[in-house]
DNA sequence: TACCTTTACTAACGAACGTTAGTTATTATA
DNA sequence: TATAATAACTAACGTTCGTTAGTAAAGGTA
C-alpha cells in the first residue's frame, strides 16, 4: 500500500482493513505508523548491503565485479519487488533520527559503486567518465527495475538483469 | 514544496504560509489543492511534448535524433527542476479524469523514443536490445537529472547532458 | 466620485488522521 | 486446570486536513 498509495496516503486505517482488523490493534504489533517504514526501508538497505559484501570478495577485474554488483542489485530489488520501491521513493518521509542514518547509509553503498567504477578507469577498463554523474545514472538506471518487472510475466528477472546490465557496462567501455 | 515534502505532507496552509497570507486566501487563486498539482504536471508535461515536436523534424540519423531527444529531455528537467521532480513522482496523486489522462500523455511521449530506437536498431546503429527495458533504463538515467543538479553549481547542465548521452548512446552501441 | 473586481481576512464546517485507554476473547505455558 | 501473555475489540481524544461562508480593504475603471 505504501508503494501504490504513498505512506502519506496510506492510514492506519487502510492499513488495518487490508488485514482485516480495526486500526488500534495494529498497534499490538507496532509501536506507531513510521516504524512500519522504517523497517521496511531498513530491511532493504540491510540486503543491499549484504549483496555489496560479497562483491568485495570476488578476486576480478573492476568491470566484472561491477556486473556482479549491477546483477546483484538488481536481485534484491526483484526478490523485494514492493519493499524495494517503498525503499526508492517513501524514505524521505521518515523522521530523525532515522532519516539521518538511512541517508548515511545510502551514501556508503553509493561509495561502494563509486570505488568500482574508480578502479575500472583506472585499469582502463572504463572511459574517463564524471564519475559522480555515472554513479547516479547506473543507480537510477537499476532502480528502474520495479517499474519494469512484473510478476509471473515478461521480461524475466534474468532479461532485465542482462540488458541494464549490458546496457550500462557497453555505456562505461 | 510539493517536491521536497511531497504532495500528500504539503498542506494549505502550509502552502499559504510560504507565500504570506493565509490558507482561505489561496482559493482567490487556485479552486483546490489537486488544481496546483494538476497545473504543474500537465505543464511539464507540455513542454517535454513540445520538445519532441522539434525532434520529429530533424532530417539525420536515429542516433543523432535520440541524442538530442535526451538533450533536450534533460534541458526541461534542468530548467523546471522543482517541477520536474513533481512531474516525476507526485503525479499519482492525481485523481479521475486527470489521472488517465496523465498516463496516456506519458505512454505516448514514451512511444517517440521507442521510435527511435527501434530505428536505430532498424538501421544499425545500435544493437539489439530489448527495446522495452532500454526505454525504461534511459528514462530513470535521464531522470535523475533533477537529483544531481544544483542550481549554480557543478557539473552544469552541460556536463550532466553530455555524460548521460555518452554513457547511454555508447550503451546502445 | 461611484462602482466593480480582486484579494485578503476571520471563523467555522465536517471529515479524517494517529494514537491511547480500557476491556474482552483467545491461545500458550505451568 | 489455573495463570499469563497475546491480540482482538469499541470508544474516544486532540489535532490537522481541505474547503466554504461571509466580510472588509484595496485598486482599477466608468
Amino acid at each position: 500500500m505504501f508503494r501504490s498509495k504513498g505512506y502519506g496516503a496510506s492510514s492506519m486505517r487502510d492499513l488495518a482493513k487490508e488485514v482485516g482488523i480495526e486500526a488500534a490493534s495494529l498497534y499490538n504489533h507496532v509501536s506507531n505508523k513510521e516504524e512500519i517504514l522504517k523497517d521496511i526501508c531498513f530491511q532493504i538497505a540491510e540486503e543491499f548491503f549484504e549483496s555489496m559484501q560479497s562483491i568485495e570478495a570476488i578476486k576480478g577485474k573492476p568491470k566484472q565485479k561491477l556486473e556482479k554488483a549491477i546483477e546483484n542489485h538488481i536481485e534484491v530489488i526483484i526478490k523485494n519487488i514492493d519493499a524495494s520501491s517503498v525503499f526508492f521513493h517513501e524514505w524521505k518521509h521518515l523522521s530523525e533520527p532515522f532519516l539521518g542514518e538511512f541517508k548515511q547509509m545510502r551514501k556508503k553503498y553509493e561509495k561502494s559503486f563509486i570505488q568500482l567504477i574508480e578502479e575500472g578507469i583506472d585499469q582502463k577498463q572504463f572511459r574517463k567518465v564524471d564519475i559522480k554523474i555515472a554513479v547516479f545514472t547506473i543507480f537510477s538506471a537499476l532502480n528502474a527495475t520495479y517499474d519494469l518487472y512484473k510478476p509471473n510475466g515478461k521480461p524475466t528477472a534474468k532479461e532485465i538483469s542482462k540488458n541494464i546490465t549490458d546496457i550500462i557496462i557497453n555505456g562505461l567501455k
